[in-house]
RNA sequence: GCCGGUGUGGCGAAAUGGAAGACGCACGGGACUUAAAAUCCCGGGACCGUAAAAAGUCGUGUCGGUUCGAAUCCGACCACCGGCACCA
């Protein structure tokens, strides 16, 4: 670290205004009927009065920040860099006259402080009280422009509260897909019948909804008495089967030497990574949210937000949509049929065999005696193998005849059935149609087995080998007594197949996606519980229920035990006490995963302290734009109503903003908000590496703490350098010598407004001075002399409009480097002159501002009251404009050139005409030579 | 393998069809200083030249194309980064 002269007092003027903003409430952002006290500098500004009737706000402008995991690391060089460019636009934005809503707050449940937890026996809370203080600390020494009064924690109770009370609408809801909207599940019809046919047994395959069968099917089915008492079980089996929220069984990893589940990444050749103890899939009960359905319009309404290409894609593969269609083969001497998904029908000539996922529920019904003992075999190898095993596309294909047939329908070829673990259970139907002679998995398990390989698609280049070719090209060898798809190309093969297979009822166009329904329930201690009992009907069958909203919130119970239970179940079930309810029911000791305050947190902003909703609704209007008397008109960034801009980690893309979109949806059907998507704008920051252009991290030893950086430079120069570095949305490494550089030019700044004798003096005082005192001492520092009430030059003027035209374009483009390196030409230029004007310095304090707030706001203050101006509050100072005619030129110099390259520049009158220009170039004794004879 | 992004001085970068390298770092020279730090001033793409200049040539990952003119647009390739990955 440099061991540098220090630059100009950032230490005792960090704090000091730190301290203003906070007094002044500077920063506080106001919601339609709050009662704005007449002397805050927003009142001031926008004329309003808590007197007025009907105050009316200026236009909103929504600014969030992905909230931060309060660790007990504290906060890293990475968090600055998105807190300050959000920083930067809420006081752009300010300047500009926008009510900002610019909030802070703590994704606070985790399992670090549950771990903690179990290792120390101390209540994760205050774990989590603590690490929030910290980051609370040193988020507030950069100076940010929160509206900390609207503060929240995922783990507040009074948050939670409404978290919970959102997975209610969800369990409350089921998703009609006539509409193509979640409804209140009161709204939903039951069938004449209650015994929804299994959809992997059924002819014509099943209805929307995921394949994934609720165990309130199975119970349906086991249970199947014709009396009253039955017909009410199997209503409420299919009403729950319908659900947003949804119970199902989920295989999960068991390790009992650890005594908890493990996630598949932390599986390793059937042992656990830790210890290296044996694992067990098993079955447990969890909890779904039904994402599947929305996939069409989580996919469609990508189109409506301005969001990065790249993350757009991202989502878009999430999603995964593919379009082709479902087909029947019929088993041969069986009453069965498999439903196969194919984005290439136009291949089915080419099925020769087909694949079950050894986990479909028809393998047992259709295996062979003779290959019953096969069969199992490869079923408990597959079952032991992690997924990553599982889905390593390098490793060579296995898979066993099952010993049954299959009817290819187009051509009523017999072909063989097999279960291989390249099959998926989870995705399509579970099955396949095999076409070797175009798939390239299908070929290599083909030649393996020696199954039959046939072509049915030419490629358009003759010369390329058909066998295993993937792409479109020209049906052929495919003809029947009623179709030949022979010579149309792929798409319209396509078609036409699809079409047959409808006519003959023995398939249909059909959309899959990969999106799967959501695993919302996690075997931990810190996380919200469920409101949610289980109770027995008369026949002994569980069921579950939502505790009424008047109990919310449910508080977890206290434990001295952390730890999982050996049975398997979340700690929360040792809390008997707590678990059993004196009507007998049972509470659901699952808790929800981390997501899920995270997925809502930005509409608890609007109206953080209400105590009758989890937003208020006219605040909901008001901030997330929805047209409305009070927002008449959207944004100039959002023409599209929602959170105006979103910045955060690109670690996030297909998790948190997905499952926010998702709760947003749900609530936007279920009209609780009013705008179909929550964030209409979102820009990812850039990673910040290590000086080395490596990832930060302990091991390599090149981690960048805040802290050393604010202590040695101060926040203004980390803030900057943070923005100078580079475009926003790069990769860019950390350099320290650069942070130097950045606070020079704060030096500079600091120079071109102070007296350097008052400076000297001010020094010696402060050495000799008591501490409580300092900050008062930097009254001694006077504003340089050479600053005057004078007019300025026209060459002063068009820097300084220069430098206003240059920020402000900047800044509405994201391009905080530029706009920086802008301010410093500035700074540059007006340290050569001797007399600087003060109608010149001053707007270039407010363009400064955004960026370094504190030494902007200082010297704001000595030029008021050095020149015993009555001052306005910086921070609501109405951003300058500047005037384009004030920039152009009496000359130009122009560039000449001959066949593109540079041979003269020219200096002409501004108003030179075409002619005039030419024949001034023609002119040139440089261009003479080029241009002679031509 | 598939999808997306990025390639410009010693380094971070700027310029998005019209003067390549703004601004900053590092480096070199000078002023101030007993000296250093800090500060201020000057200079830095390569080659070829020259006492020093000037003039000239080349130069934005590689190769090709469009254009009076290309870092920028188009095509092919290479490298790196990120995401997904047996999704039928």
């Amino acid at each position: 670290m440099s061991s540098s002269r220090r630059q100009y007092p950032f230490h005792l003027i960090e704090p000091k205004w730190q301290k203003f903003w906070e007094e002044q409430q500077t920063f506080r952002a106001w919601n339609p009927g709050d009662p704005i006290p007449a002397e805050h500098p927003f009142a001031q500004r926008h004329g309003l009065s808590a007197k007025a009737a009907e105050p009316q706000l200026p236009p909103k402008f929504y600014i969030l920040d992905m909230f931060p995991y309060p660790s007990g690391a504290g906060l890293h060089v990475g968090h600055p860099e998105g807190y300050t460019a959000t920083d930067i636009l809420a006081r752009y934005r300010r300047a500009l006259g926008y009510n900002v809503l610019h909030p802070m707050g703590w994704d606070a449940f985790g399992l670090p402080a549950e771990q903690y937890a179990v290792k120390t026996g101390q209540h994760p809370r205050k774990t989590t009280e603590e690490n929030i203080a910290t980051f609370k600390r040193q988020i507030q020494s950069l100076g940010f422009s929160y509206d900390w009064t609207r503060e929240l924690a995922t783990t507040d109770p009074d948050y939670f509260k409404w978290t919970q009370w959102i997975f209610l609408r969800l369990y409350n809801s089921w998703f009609n897909p006539e509409t193509n909207k979640a409804e209140p599940i009161e709204t939903l019809r039951y069938p004449p019948e209650f015994r929804p046919p299994h959809p992997a047994l059924s002819p014509g395959g099943g209805e929307a909804g995921p394949a994934v069968a609720g165990p309130g099917e199975g119970d349906t089915a086991s249970n199947s008495q014709p009396i009253d008492r039955d017909l009410e079980a199997k209503r409420r089996a299919y009403r729950d089967s319908k659900r947003l929220a949804y119970v199902s069984e989920q295989p999960v990893w068991w390790c009992e030497a650890l005594g908890t589940v493990l996630a598949n990444e932390e599986v390793i050749d059937g042992k656990s990574e830790v210890g290296d103890h044996p694992v067990v899939r098993k079955p447990m009960r969890q909890w779904m949210l039904r994402i599947t359905a929305y996939a069409e319009r989580l996919l469609n309404d990508l189109d409506t937000i301005e969001w990065s290409h790249s993350l757009k894609e991202m989502q878009r593969n999430w999603i995964g949509r593919s379009e082709g269609a479902e087909v029947q083969f019929q088993i041969l001497n069986s009453q069965f049929s498999i439903a196969v998904f194919t984005t290439r029908p136009d291949t089915l000539f080419g099925a020769t065999y087909m694949v079950l996922a050894p986990e479909h529920d028809l393998v047992e019904l259709i295996v062979t005696a003779e290959q019953r003992a096969a069969v199992n075999s490869y079923k408990t190898e597959v079952a032991k193998k992690s997924d990553r095993e599982r889905t390593d596309a390098a490793k060579e294909k296995t898979g066993v005849f099952t010993g049954a047939y299959a009817i290819n329908p187009v051509n009523g070829e017999k072909i063989q059935i097999w279960i291989a673990d390249y099959v998926l259970a989870s995705y399509g139907t579970g099955a396949i149609m095999a076409v070797p002679g175009h798939d390239t998995r299908d070929l290599e398990f083909a030649q393996k087995f020696n199954l039959p390989i046939i072509q049915v698609v030419q490629p358009p280049d003759p010369t390329t080998d058909w066998r295993g070719f993937v792409d479109e090209g020209i049906a052929v060898n495919s003809v029947n007594e009623e179709i030949s798809l022979d010579g149309l190309p792929t798409r319209e093969a396509k078609r036409k197949i699809i079409d047959w297979l409808e006519s003959k009822r023995l398939g249909k166009r059909t959309i899959n996606y990969k999106l799967r329904d959501w695993l919302f329930s996690r075997q931990r201690y810190w996380g919200e519980p469920f409101p949610i009992v289980w109770k027995r009907d008369a026949s002994g069958n569980l069921y579950h229920e939502a505790l009424p909203e008047s109990v919310l919130p449910v508080l977890p119970p206290s434990l001295t035990d952390y730890k999982p239970t050996s049975t398997g179940e979340p700690p929360l079930a040792r809390a008997k006490d707590w678990v059993s309810l004196p009507d007998g029911s049972t509470r659901e000791t699952n808790t929800m995963p981390q997501w899920a305050g995270s997925c809502w947190y930005y509409l608890r902003y609007l109206d953080v302290k209400n105590k009758d909703a989890f937003t208020g609704k006219e605040a909901e209007h008001y901030w997330m734009g929805a047209p409305s008397a009070l927002n008449p008109q959207p944004s100039t960034l959002s023409p599209t109503p929602g959170v105006d801009l979103y910045v955060g980690g690109t670690e996030h893309a297909v998790l948190h903003l997905l499952y926010a979109r998702f709760w947003h949806k749900v609530l936007y059907d279920l009209g609780d908000v009013s705008t179909p998507e929550p964030f209409f704008k979102l820009v990812n920051q850039g990673l910040i590496l290590g000086e080395d252009g490596q990832k930060m991290s302990k091991s390599r030893g090149n981690v960048i703490n805040p802290d050393d950086i604010l202590k040695e430079y101060g926040s203004d120069a980390f803030r900057l350098y943070e923005m100078f570095m580079g475009p926003l949305q790069d990769a860019k490494p950390w350099s320290t010598k650069g942070v130097e550089g950045v606070y020079r030019f704060l030096g500079r700044v600091w120079r071109l407004f102070v007296d350097d004798k008052s400076e000297t003096e001010f020094e010696q005082a402060e050495t000799t001075a008591k501490t409580q005192r300092r900050e008062e001492l930097l009254e001694l520092i006077e504003l340089t002399p050479s600053i005057k009430e004078t007019e300025p030059t026209k060459e002063q003027l068009k820097v300084l409009h220069a430098c206003i035209k240059k920020v402000t374009e900047d800044l509405d483009g994201l391009r905080f480097n530029t706009a920086i390196s802008a301010l410093m030409v500035f700074v540059n230029e007006a340290m050569t002159w001797e007399v600087k004007p003060l109608s010149v310095l001053k707007p270039f304090l407010q363009l400064l501002a955004p960026f370094a707030p504190h030494i902007a706001e200082e010297l704001w203050d000595k030029v008021h009251s050095a020149f015993r101006a009555s001052r306005s509050a910086l921070a609501y100072a109405p951003w300058p404009k500047h005037d384009p005619a004030l920039l152009v030129e009496d000359t130009l110099e122009i560039p000449v050139q001959v066949n593109g390259k540079l041979r003269d520049v020219i200096t002409v009158a501004a108003t030179a005409s075409q002619s005039e220009l030419e024949a001034a170039a023609m002119a040139s004794e440089k261009v003479k030579p080029f241009i002679d004879g031509k």
